[in-house]
DNA sequence: CGCTCTATTGATAAACCTCAAATACAGTGG
DNA sequence: CCACTGTATTTGAGGTTTATCAATAGAGCG
């Protein structure tokens, strides 16, 4: 965790930048326009900023022009968002909602600006942590261009089970509110396809899904089919 | 430009630059495995490099297990690449081909390390460059996950129209050797599809393209294709 | 002028989206 | 505790986009 390996390390520098932080806290369903300016946490003084989640989780989304939402990804804990915001004047469309009461910190694009200049190790961090980014993201358009839906939305359900796992009596228990349109927007496909796909697991015993809740219960298996280089495991898919 | 900027503004710092950077010739249809340890430059020692090309052209591929090659980006003088070279010990599967004779200079990791350090500019000027790659790739993430090919690949010409482009007399020429493989693998098609496509935009005068040069003569109606909402325009693109 | 590699083109089929409708569920107020 | 309502999910049928396959044509090269 970049923050805290920080702190840890330099507890002096972080007395600076404790004091150029904002704490905020998000009620689940609470969104916040990352794009516009004036929105930023509704303080037109200087929205240019980024932030740090401490508790909770936010999802990041963007809507196409068509009006279809992709979710660019969950963080939690631990997990920076919109560094864009402090490197970059043009802002950006992108929505973060909070799934479940989220507190943050956030810092002002000038102060975060300047603990840089003034600490490298901050800039050195936060460009791990950028390219970090660069590498998922990259990967996921890798799936999108060479792998079938079932393929992605394995990977999905391993990745959630990765970012907000639970172990639990009867396999991994993903702690977070995600609806069956969320998983599709997570991974680029339909509800409806989702929906018939996740249904099919259940009835295999790879998962146990509710309409609030998602384990694996078979998290080989789910790897498996990830990793399947796109010939069918067992029976058609889109069959029984 | 990250490196002119940098060194305009401060010409001292740069002194020092110029000592630990290596130069290289790279022949066309040369590869370079970025992924590969002991084999960044042929230089064992210290392969851990990120680079800057000075002239030429580089494709990055990405090569998925079912032997589909998905490209990454093109870059073109004053780019870099490989920073996650820097900042990353475990090393990642990445191409570099010159699809041109390509000079480039080289920092080992070490040395870029510890200018950023000592420079915060430098890291700074990184952090700006790795987050335009970030916006990049989001941006073809979601071209992939929203729009049809017909789109995409309008967009893949007007991206390559950026970056390589020539007013010429009769259009905007793209100044680099692309197969039809090439445009497909950029935008996540096939290169039927691809082929198919040209072909029509041809007909139709928009662009003009043989095996070695492509040239696009009306770039608004390009990019009134890559805007369209995916609804058809004139006729059905597979018929005719 | 054969040989090889790339490109074109048609036919076919697969994957998956779209639409419509039915069903299940969670929350709410009585 | 139960009926009610709105939302989320499931499911089926049909259609579309685009990949795949196969075969041909063309370009460049020694």
């Amino acid at each position: 965790m970049f923050l805290s390996e920080f702190t840890e390390n330099q507890p002096a520098l972080f007395q600076g930048v404790e004091k150029q932080h904002h704490k905020k806290l998000f009620a689940t369903g609470q969104r916040i326009e990352l794009g516009v300016k004036e929105n930023l946490f509704q303080e037109g003084e200087c929205a240019q900023k980024c932030f740090l989640v401490l508790s909770g989780n936010l999802k990041l989304t963007k809507l196409s022009d068509q009006g279809k939402e992709i979710i660019i990804r969950y963080i939690g804990p631990s997990e920076m968002a919109a560094i864009i915001s402090v490197m970059k004047e043009k802002t950006y469309p992108v929505t973060a909602v909070a799934i479940k009461p989220t507190e943050i910190i956030a810092w002002k694009r000038d102060a975060f600006r300047h603990l840089m200049y003034q600490y490298p190790d901050i800039a050195l961090n936060m460009l791990d942590m950028v390219i970090d980014r660069i590498g998922d993201v990259q990967h996921r358009y890798f799936e999108l261009s060479c792998e079938m839906v079932e393929q992605r939305i394995a990977r999905t359900l391993i990745r959630l089970s990765q970012q907000a796992g639970k172990n639990v009596q009867d396999g991994i228990y993903i702690d977070m509110p995600l609806t069956r349109q969320d998983i599709a927007d997570f991974c680029g496909t339909t509800i409806y396809t989702a929906s018939r796909l996740l249904n099919m697991w259940q009835k295999r015993g790879l998962i146990q899904c509710s309409r609030k809740s998602l384990t694996i219960m078979d998290l080989l298996m789910v790897i498996k089919i990830a990793e399947s280089h796109g010939e069918q495991l067992e029976q058609n898919s889109y069959s029984a």
